[in-house]
DNA sequence: AAGTGGTCTAGACCACTGA
DNA sequence: CAGTGGTCTAGACCACTTG
């Protein structure tokens, strides 16, 4: 038998413990981690359990409940992994102090995005060059000194209109095979993901208004508001790239179910 | 006993079994179900397993890597929550047709970005009134017809300067409780976050230029390039609120770690 | 040093869903 | 209906981290 612990505010129209009260003995409810999780979660949001308060330890909350500690682990790992708690060996579990919102994102690959959305894919190479970076891109690598790189400069088109303008720095020292690489017949992005996959990234949004270059390479008004979406990849401690997508005026990008 | 299985592209330099093979015996082996993963994800890196190509199930690779099917359980879920692979009950765990990387962000509760970042927080509400929304709030909520709400418009600041124009619409046929409320007093986002915590949460970002009512409310000059943030929360399927968080130019968002 | 969370195992049963 | 993933249990041991 299984039933539904109380679930807070997330369903207050739902009846709890409707059974007769002997089934409820801890000992003969099968409790979901799901159920646990709502619980849990309901406490914290009615306050039972305030930002910056300590949750029983896993064993005894099991215990309340007459649930293996297991399942409250794999509850408690998802009020984690969803940025409600925050959990410490010794340390006991906490409601995080600073309650959020965590959204996840998928960014997908340009192709298969245009693809996916019926339309046909089309990639122009728009430049490449060697240079040292500029004070943004060391900022976002975390080098203190500007070094010299290789700087990628495409279009992704998508039923033949400019849909996306990729500037991308590679570091040749990482990633000394890029220099070999014939770029505009493969886009820099393919070859790094099956060559150099990345131990660490990091993603950053803002917006900027198009200046004359990226305006003339997604075809629109210099001025327009865009979206960048900035991807800065390392292996171990080693850069490997950093890339501004700049987006088309009106791209949006949506949270993943 | 605990080895590293083979992790591919990831870590190429360190050896794999370097231990006698005796020692390596699944058998003798203690798994951890990240090093699990790291095997798994090294043969997807390395096309073993292409996008789309089924992977062998889960008693499978238990038994060929010699640990317990919940650990391979434990890494398979990991590698979904990546955005790796797909699994479905009979059908089996696949390659991720589509790859994608995805990426975490925490939007924080505006007052706690601004006093961690040591700055004072302030707040000011700039109009409250009820009106019918317009299309792209309908479209927001997925509503057909164009209803009556009430609009929230409000100014967050960070040394008495803007920080985020926060453009509200609340539904007060799920949430009438918000017409008593003293909006001057308290902030509707910490009223209804006590009071209405949703159920389902969607969350897009894009980029506007700056109108004139948003330039004067974020003391800056119309046209500059503002990312904006939109929620729009439900409880089950009853509108709650949708929002936009309007930043003032040079907002960045960064994943967390 | 002791307390708490993290993980692993072995086994059982359940719940989807594809053939 | 049969195959595969999802979850639960009970128990053991490990690994942090705080007092």
């Amino acid at each position: 038998m299984q039933v539904d612990l109380a679930c807070g505010h997330l369903s207050p129209s739902k009846g709890i413990y409707t059974q007769k009260p002997e089934t409820l003995l801890p000992q003969n409810i099968r409790h979901s981690w799901q159920s646990v999780r709502r619980y849990i979660h309901g406490k914290i949001l009615d306050k039972t359990y305030a930002p910056g308060d300590k949750l029983p330890k896993d064993d005894d909350i099991a215990q309340t409940l007459g649930c293996a500690r297991t399942t409250v682990q794999r509850a408690m790992r998802d009020l984690v992994d969803s940025g409600h708690v925050v959990r410490r060996r010794k340390g006991g579990t906490r409601v995080r102090p600073d309650p959020v919102t965590r959204a996840t994102f998928d960014i997908p690959i340009i192709r298969n995005e245009v693809e996916n959305a019926n339309r046909s894919y089309g990639y122009q190479l728009v430049n490449v060059a060697d240079a040292v970076i500029p004070n943004q891109v060391a900022t976002s690598f975390g080098l203190g000194n500007a070094i010299e790189m290789r700087r990628i400069e495409a279009v992704h088109l998508a039923d033949n209109r400019p849909y996306i303008f990729e500037d991308r720095w590679v570091d040749t020292r990482t990633v000394p095979g890029i220099l070999d690489v014939d770029l505009s017949q493969q886009s820099a992005n393919e070859w790094l993901v099956r060559h150099h996959p990345y131990s660490r990234c990091e993603i950053r949004f803002y917006a900027v208004k198009a200046t004359a270059a990226y305006a003339r390479h997604l075809n629109t008004a210099p001025g327009e508001a865009l979206l960048v979406m900035e991807r800065t990849t390392w292996i171990d401690t080693a850069p490997i790239t950093s890339v501004k997508a700049v987006t088309v005026p009106g791209y949006q990008l949506l949270t993943c179910i």
